[in-house]
DNA sequence: TGCCATCATTTGTCTTACAATATGGAAAAC
DNA sequence: GTTTTCCATATTGTAAGACAAATGATGGCA
């Protein structure tokens, strides 16, 4: 029998289901350095025996990590630790933020921010070329619908800073903010023009603060100019 | 039959397995609308007679669902859609990246760098006074080893952004961030205040650039001297 | 030697069964 | 009438076994 404590620690009860507990120990593997990238897993009967459980609790183990894009498995050809990180288990997980306009806006604000930084450190020549062409062909559009030209604006600098972790995260996050942002249709070509050849600018002379000044007001810009029409569009 | 084309469109083999195709349908009751975060779904039973697949395989589907803590599960209690993205997905993936110190280094300062911009905006004086208290622990430490206040002043900032998608990628990569940098102690405790007192005062006066520079400043610091560090130990 | 068919291995799916657990309601006690 | 206790039951958790599908490998045949 234990002494009444004011405050009771309720001890979050670990919710463990057996393929949860099989999810770690295979991503232990990685962890730990025994497996990597690009390796061979066992085969499902050999971990059944390994880990000493069913074949439907692996089997959910499995399939969860295949669904974050950690293994790839082929029937007959065995399971594989995949080389890179995926983005669709990102996307899976912003659909919870579905609905939450200005959280999709601020963290694609946050990331691009980040991003366009490390690019002016790392951007290639060829990629600079790239830019220059869309906004040109922003600039030379005869209507107002160039919305994908000018994601692959934003999509070449974050490629650019050419890191494997965040490339997932801002992918599903572009892909989100404009299926949040398709109805909001009245876009200024002149203001996106002048605010994409500052940020090509700032990139091609290497420079990350101008490079992350510029990028600041640009999507400070577009963000109060979205947030102020979804305000009045719920009213 | 077809006439050849130069350029072989080799159309991504979908791999259609039925789990994964189960977890796009529950996935789309989000971003359609039908259902919102914190909805309870249907049980097992009836999902099994609605998408007509059999227990398995939806289990399959709930359990990637759940791993990628989208839902959650209680035994006899049904299952519910989370509140909020959680970090431990993250954490999974990022274990692919486990080795590639480089890459979770800049993906942790891409990260912070956006987070710091947001943070001059939104942050409160509650969280700026603990700030301070940080970094008067660093300062008054007696040994050299104050690495968990350290990575407690840089998630207050994080969390000061206050936003629910980014949080979690924060959390996961200061972690992994330190697992792999534990091996490295030398700290410079002077530097380190140094630094951390010229965001403090940047925030204290919710100025964004400023914020943006001075962390810009000690996040590169950081990054050139493990790295350097990390090429020595690897040679 | 090269092509083709067959085989065997591995993952994919289904059925059935039982265990564990917590909820909600019924029954009992106050 | 209200509260507590307890149990039946619905729901998720785990297991075993079987068959289907796909594909890499092997060996036979030309």
């Amino acid at each position: 029998m234990e002494a009444y404590k004011g405050n009771v620690e309720v001890e979050s009860v670990k919710r463990n289901t057996l393929s949860k507990q099989v999810v770690e120990r295979i991503v232990q593997l990685l962890n730990s350095g025994q497996l990597k990238p690009g390796d061979k897993l066992p085969t499902e009967m050999e971990l059944i025996h390994m880990l000493g459980v069913s074949r439907p609790v692996l089997r959910e183990a499995l399939s969860s990590l295949e669904t974050m894009e950690v293994i790839t498995r082929k029937t007959r050809g065995g399971t594989y630790f995949n080389d890179k990180i995926g983005s669709k288990p990102y996307s899976v997980m912003l659909s919870l933020a579905a609905g939450n306009l200005p959280a999709v806006i601020e963290a694609r604000m946050a990331l691009e921010l980040g991003l366009v930084t490390m690019a002016a450190e790392k951007i290639t020549d060829e990629q600079l070329q790239r830019l220059k062409l869309t906004i040109d062909a922003i600039a030379n559009s005869v209507d107002d619908d160039y919305g994908e030209i000018d994601k692959e604006f934003h999509l070449i600098i974050a490629m650019s800073a050419n890191n494997p972790i965040i490339e997932g995260m801002i992918d599903s996050l572009l892909m989100m903010y404009d299926r949040m942002n398709t109805q909001i249709k009245y876009r200024e070509r002149d203001v996106t023009v002048r605010f994409h050849t500052a940020i090509y600018h700032a990139l091609v002379n290497r420079d990350p603060h101008e490079a992350f000044t510029q990028m600041y007001r640009h999507l400070s810009y577009a963000r109060d100019k979205i947030l102020k029409s979804h305000e009045l569009g719920n009213e």
